[in-house]
Order: structure tokens, then C-alpha cells, then sequence
DNA sequence: TTTGACGATAAGGTTTTCTTATCACTATAT
DNA sequence: ATATAGTGATAAGAAAACCTTATCGTCAAA
């Protein structure tokens, strides 16, 4: 039977030998001396052999006996190696290492995502994040198969008592976008209607226009496309105008207008979906907390 | 401020991992169940994070969280680390391993050590031993330079009071040695005077004759040899006779007899010696008991 | 010889750890 | 659907481990 070293009491030893003294080790444990001498009495009596000298008697030295001279560096080397554990996961715990992967629609990965995770990384520099970008299916599998920690999308009501756990963060309007010289260009807000004699191209986000007084414009839709790069050239090229989230529309973008959608007015939501019943790592945990604050959603 | 991990923490938290339970790894550490449950209540205290995945609740299987997970292998290579130490201590504390080191004056060195060492060896299959045999004064030189850990000699009156303790062993008594055809050769005991008349050899062993009634002996000896295989060539040549312990005698020579000395009756006290401050290792001290028990002094 | 420093020891209090008893929940088998 | 057996959590008190105060004996230096 292997007798239990506590690694408090191997500090106390260590300290002993290396302080050259029952007295300053105590100190240093910040113990009374008795605590230390029936610490080392322990030690010494679970491994069956004295560590230091005969004291009390002849000689006042606090020396070690050969056995404890063999043990001395063993012990320091178990102290280290149990310091640094401690260390690595106290890290992981506090989020400054690790390993963080997610998933976000690009809207939200272009718009809000650069600035939050910029600021979030200030605090972790050993953390180290993978993140992939994709449209909402995409993420939600991602997080279905555990690829990623958590994901950014927005969540139809259809997944809303599933495994997964949606918590909304931003809502994202839904708008028109046209050319700056379109004949709706000016305008400050639309109702559908208005829409009907334009050439509307429909892309991938137009779903969301589905199962609203809107429908009607999809299926007069003569064309779609898929890809947000192509669909902002056709724009620019006049093509047509098509109906975008406000985040999916390139801000700055000097050539194109963006006119919310009054009647009716939809408003996609936003937010981290994660695995109801999987706990999350400390750094997606805190990055999730970090969110949450940064949007005053904490 | 790093938490302290205590070893039989994480052993809870290894086996409630592995046998997936926190029943079985209550069974396994002879616990109760509550107790593993606070134990590693604690542990994750400590840490500051969870390592299993909510109990309790909708799932029944005890599962590892992701910090958990990442801490498991840590946990493992630790305890470990602490077994290795522990079992390497116990060890040299039961003396099965380690570095001996000893000497001896050549006659026990060649009458007693085989097998008293070749006994002791068979429950220390690790351990290493150097041995050095030389006369008693170069012996004393090794234990007082800390060059062995004991050294086994006769050891004078002027010593005793030193730094050095001694402990008897054995008792050896000093005889006379002739050739198988010399007229002492038939005698069962001598009285010194009987000797006065024959070519005495004096050797390094002759000053054990001072200060006894046989000390005349020694003014008159012609012939001094320090080299016990010179001397004993000698006296097998029947050069003459000379005088020495019972154990420095060659045993089973066909050619030379061994007369004890009854008169006077020298008893040279053979033992061993040691510092009297510096403890020993534990295999030094255990041969020392070896030692004892195997002659009966223990 | 006294004093100061060292560590050991005794007695008693505090903290930690464990146990017994019980609860809440889930899954399986009636 | 209900009973049963299995899971882990929790509360209260007992047991063990740990620490403190007070004191002692020894040694070495003043």
C-alpha cells in the first residue's frame, strides 16, 4: 500500500530543508512551527523513514538524512508538476487559453463580429479561435455536429422545442435595396405593395419574406440569386432590386440604398445557438457572457 | 492564488470519470457515495468550473464536460507522478533499492561478508553495493571521510570516546600459526612463553599483542611482514611462526595449523563502526540489522 | 549562568472529510 | 400508467485531520 503525499505537506518539507529550519518554513506557510513539526512527523511516518536529522539532541542544525536528501527533489518535482496543472486549468477555467471554435451567418460576422471578438481577444491572448462563417442551415448543423462550441444564426420557429437553445441578440430589420438612382431610392420606408412593378431578385434570405403578406413578391420573382457578392453586382447594375436584412446589407456601400420595410415589417432575430444539453468550454462560455454585455443583452 | 489538489481528489475524480459513476467510484475509493459527491463538489470549487455535465437533471449518464475532459488526462498523469514517487521512497525506505556503501577489514571481509551479503541481497534486487576491503585503520579513514556508510573493524580503547560509534560483532581470537609439521603444530592451546623459542613473524595484526603479557614477544621478532599473502607464503615455507586473529587465519590450508593463544587470552572485538551524528541510509541501516540478526547480536 | 533560538510535545479547538438518512429525478419493467 | 431500481444531490451530525496556544528540553552564544 503507497501512502497519500499531500502536496501541502511536501511544500512544508521542502521548505524546511531549503529554509534550513522548522521556524522560517512555518512562516513561510504561514502556520505556527507545531503545525510544521507534525506535518514532516507525518510525512516521515508514512514514508517510514526520517527526513531530517535527529533534532533535539547533539547537533542544532536542521540538516537532512541521506533519505531525505533523495527525496528532496522528488518532491520539488511533484510540487511543480501540480503547480503547473493547477496553473493550465485555471487558465481554461478563466478563459485565457483553450481552444474556442464557432460559426456565424456573415452578416453578423462582418458587421458586429470584428469589433467583438477584436475586444474579446484583449483579455485572452492564449485563446486560441477558429471560426467559420456560412448561412443559417450551415451554422445550425455545425452546431448540431458538435463542430463548433456555439453558433450565430437566426432560428425559425419550426427548431424552437428541439435540442438547441436559441438566445436572441439582435434583430435584424428587413429592407429593400436598390440602386441610388432608383425611383424608390428616396424613399424612407416601404410598404410591399410598392414593390410589385419593380424587378425583384430574390436570394437566399428571402424565406424570410415567406408566410407574410409579402409572399406574393417571391413567386413573381423572376430571378434568384444565391450568392451575396453576385447579388450586390447585379444590384449595382441596376438589374433589379431585392429585399436584404439590414446587417446583410454592405453599409458604405455608395452606389446602393437601403429603405426598411414597413408594411409588413419583419424583423429577423439573431442569436447564439448552442446544444441544450452540452455545457459549454470556459473561453465560448465567457465569449457567449461577452456578447451578451457588449450588446446590453447581458 | 493557485488551489491545492489533493491526490486522493483527483484519484475521485479519475475514477467517477472513467467507471462513468459516481457509485462505483465510491466502492472504488472504499467511500460512500455522498463523499465522492462533495469531493468532487470541491474539486470543482477549486477550479472554478464544472467537470461533469449538470446532473441531476435530463441526463442520467455521467458525462465529462469539456473542461473535465481536458483536465482528466492531466489529472491522471499527476497521480501518476505521485505513485511514482511514492513507491520510488518506499522503497529506498525498505532498503529494496539504492546505493550502499561499505568496508572491511579483509578477514570478515572473506570469512563472513559472502554470505551474509549474498543472503541480504535476495530481498534487494536493486540495490547497488560498493565494497572496499583494507586494514582496519584505512577503514576507520573511509567512515570518518564519509567515503562508506559503515565500515566493519576492530576498533582501539583511543577511539572510543570519538566521533565514531562502535558496535561489537564478533569476537576473534588471536592464535598462533605454524606449519602442519612444526613441533606446535599437535598442541590444542598455548601459553606465550612456549612461543619464546621459535622464529616469531610479527604482521599487522601484532600490535594486538601490545599491552599484554605477551608483548616481549614483539621486541624480539625478527621478521615483519605487512602483506597477508607474503606472510602466509612464508610460514607455509616454515620460515617461522607468527601470530593472528582466528578469522584472518586462511581456513581449510592444508599445509598450516592455527594453535589458540590461551595465555595470554587475546579477543579482538570486531564490529562496526559508524558516525555518530550522520544518520544512515536506509539500506545501510538495514544490513547493519542484518547483520545483527544473522550472528545472534540483534 | 543566563539568554535566545531551536524543535518536540500536550491539550484543546477548528476545519475538513466522511457517514447515515433522505430527496428528486430518470429509465426500465411491469 | 405505475412501480421499481438506479442515478446523484443534499442535510445533519460524527469522525478524523489539522492547527493553535502553551510549555518543555536542549544547545550555543553572550
Amino acid at each position: 500500500m503507497l501512502p497519500e503525499l499531500k502536496i501541502t505537506q511536501l511544500r512544508h518539507f521542502v521548505w524546511v530543508a531549503e529554509l534550513k529550519g522548522f521556524h522560517l518554513a512555518a512562516e513561510k506557510a504561514h502556520r505556527t512551527q507545531p503545525a510544521i513539526s507534525l506535518s514532516i512527523k507525518d510525512l516521515e511516518n508514512k514514508l517510514g523513514e526520517s527526513l531530517f536529522e535527529k533534532r533535539n539532541t547533539k547537533t542544532t542544525k536542521t540538516e537532512l538524512t541521506p533519505f531525505g536528501k533523495s527525496f528532496l527533489p522528488k518532491a520539488k518535482e511533484l510540487i511543480e508538476h501540480h503547480d503547473r496543472i493547477a496553473q493550465d486549468m485555471t487558465l481554461l477555467a478563466e478563459h485565457k487559453t483553450g481552444h474556442l471554435r464557432l460559426a456565424s451567418v456573415p452578416s453578423i460576422a462582418s458587421r458586429m463580429l470584428p469589433e467583438i471578438l477584436s475586444k474579446f481577444v484583449e483579455n485572452a491572448p492564449n485563446l486560441h479561435i477558429s471560426f467559420f462563417d456560412d448561412n443559417a442551415g450551415a451554422v445550425l448543423k455545425m452546431v448540431e455536429n458538435k463542430q463548433v462550441d456555439f453558433g450565430i444564426a437566426s432560428m425559425w420557429e419550426a427548431d424552437e422545442h428541439s435540442d438547441k437553445t436559441f438566445t436572441p441578440i439582435w434583430e435584424d430589420q428587413i429592407g429593400v435595396v436598390c440602386r441610388s438612382d432608383h425611383p424608390l431610392a428616396d424613399k424612407s420606408e416601404l410598404h410591399w405593395k410598392e414593390l410589385r412593378d419593380h424587378r425583384l431578385i430574390s436570394n437566399g434570405t428571402s424565406r424570410l419574406l415567406q408566410e407574410t403578406d409579402a409572399a406574393p413578391l417571391l413567386t413573381s420573382s423572376q430571378f434568384y440569386i444565391s450568392n451575396m457578392i453576385s447579388l450586390i453586382a447585379m444590384l449595382e447594375q441596376g438589374l433589379g432590386i431585392s429585399t436584404l436584412p439590414g446587417f446583410a446589407f454592405p453599409q458604405g456601400n455608395p452606389n446602393l440604398r437601403f429603405i426598411p420595410l414597413k408594411e409588413p415589417d419583419i424583423v429577423r432575430q439573431i442569436g447564439i445557438i448552442q446544444m441544450s444539453n452540452k455545457s459549454l468550454t470556459p473561453a465560448a462560455e465567457s465569449l457567449i457572457q461577452f456578447i451578451l454585455d457588449s450588446t446590453g443583452k447581458g
